[in-house]
DNA sequence: TAGATTGTTAATCGATTAACAATC
DNA sequence: TAGATTGTTAATCGATTAACAATC
């Protein structure tokens, strides 16, 4: 077992985004590339883009920089991404915004698969063009164990957030990327990204605010 | 002008979650809240939430707590949100996130609304149902400055972002809320919130195999 | 008063950054 | 070699938390 490297969240999400800029780069042609420069291109300093790597272990070359290609490969094995298969995923809550999500490709293109959608209304859905699976919610638990599922992305209105998140923990969930505007409570074991779409808006409003008053 | 209060980005999200937090409280009838009790309910500690309402002044009774109602709209009241008007936005890239967001209710909830929708293929789009004012993108400049609009809500693909973002500028948007999977680069005044879907999906998938190389 | 809880300070913790020795 | 750039340490910065005096 390898030794606990105490990688935060944060550097993890950075290290997402490097990736994506080395693929830029790869379509770009380019062979060999500075911490410096992308360090730019994913716009952080270049001294935390190379103590980012370093959870990871050594890949550049003093002098040089970095190859591109070997670069990439390093942080999708280093990240878990093999790209051989794409993750299974499910979705729960196909409202408006959950119905949204299923034709989103970006998930997809980055190695999920939405394999099933739960609703409690799932009858009345039935005939919205769905592409995926449709059950009702009660049918989740079961799903998910037999497939092996182990994150969901949870869509439901805030007031049902709390019980469907004690389902899908009870079914083995280990991780949620939450739409709702919800706190949820979960055991340590599950990882939860929150996704609070009004309240980043409600941020970018507050700064802009700020900054007309400096301004007068 | 009052006293640069230096608030975070993350101090103002969390202010927002409060306030939600105390509408429900606010619904069920509660009067009194301590700021234990409501930490709890926002999933922070109680010493960061009593921080956090220090930006904006002081609004609790020693020995007994907060007021409800007075402590939400104090904190409505210091984040700008009046709740009079809704706010003006528009909507970049009538791709399928796109489309989906125009159907999400919470923005509006929130205080938002999406005054109109941008596309360079806004001719193929007539008949998508959209039922917001649909434009092509070259008219997106003349219509933020005519309508003063300050927010713009981005859903192009990542390798059409930079330039839409040259264009949004310029016509004077001040904070985008950008779902395309793109660094963007804008000058110091004008804010911008991530909403990385894929990465936030890596992020969690990263944790989980952590997690089950620990267990092994 | 005694008990409870705020507002705020000081201590802690973690993350970012500058700097530079190592080295290609 | 001289120039460039990494990997890593140490310094800085900012955010969180514990603790407690103030006070209802």
């Amino acid at each position: 077992m390898a030794d606990k490297p105490e990688i935060s969240r944060k550097a993890v999400y950075r290290l997402s985004i490097y990736s994506r800029c080395l693929e830029q780069l790869i379509d770009d042609g380019r062979e060999l590339v500075s911490s410096t420069a992308l360090a730019a291109a994913a716009g952080v300093k270049s001294s935390q883009l190379r103590r980012d790597l370093a959870y990871f272990g050594q890949f550049g070359m003093r002098g040089k920089g970095y190859q591109v290609e070997g670069l990439y490969q390093a942080i999708r094995e280093g990240l878990g991404s093999d790209r051989e298969s794409l993750k299974p995923v499910i979705l729960v809550g196909a409202g408006n915004l959950g119905r949204a999500l299923l034709c989103y490709d970006g998930f997809r293109k980055e190695g999920f698969e939405v394999k099933a959608v739960f609703d409690v209304a799932a009858d009345e859905l039935r005939d919205h063009g769905i592409q995926v699976p449709l059950f009702h919610e009660r049918e989740m638990l079961e799903f998910v164990r037999e497939n092996k599922i182990n994150m969901a992305i949870l869509c439901v209105p805030a007031e049902a957030a709390a019980e469907v998140v004690a389902d899908l923990v009870a079914a083995g969930i280990q991780g949620i990327l939450n739409f709702s505007p919800a706190v949820l409570k979960v055991p340590k074991s599950v990882v939860v990204s929150q996704v609070d779409l009004a309240s980043e808006l409600e941020n970018l409003s507050y700064f802009i605010s700020q900054k007309k008053i400096f301004e007068e």
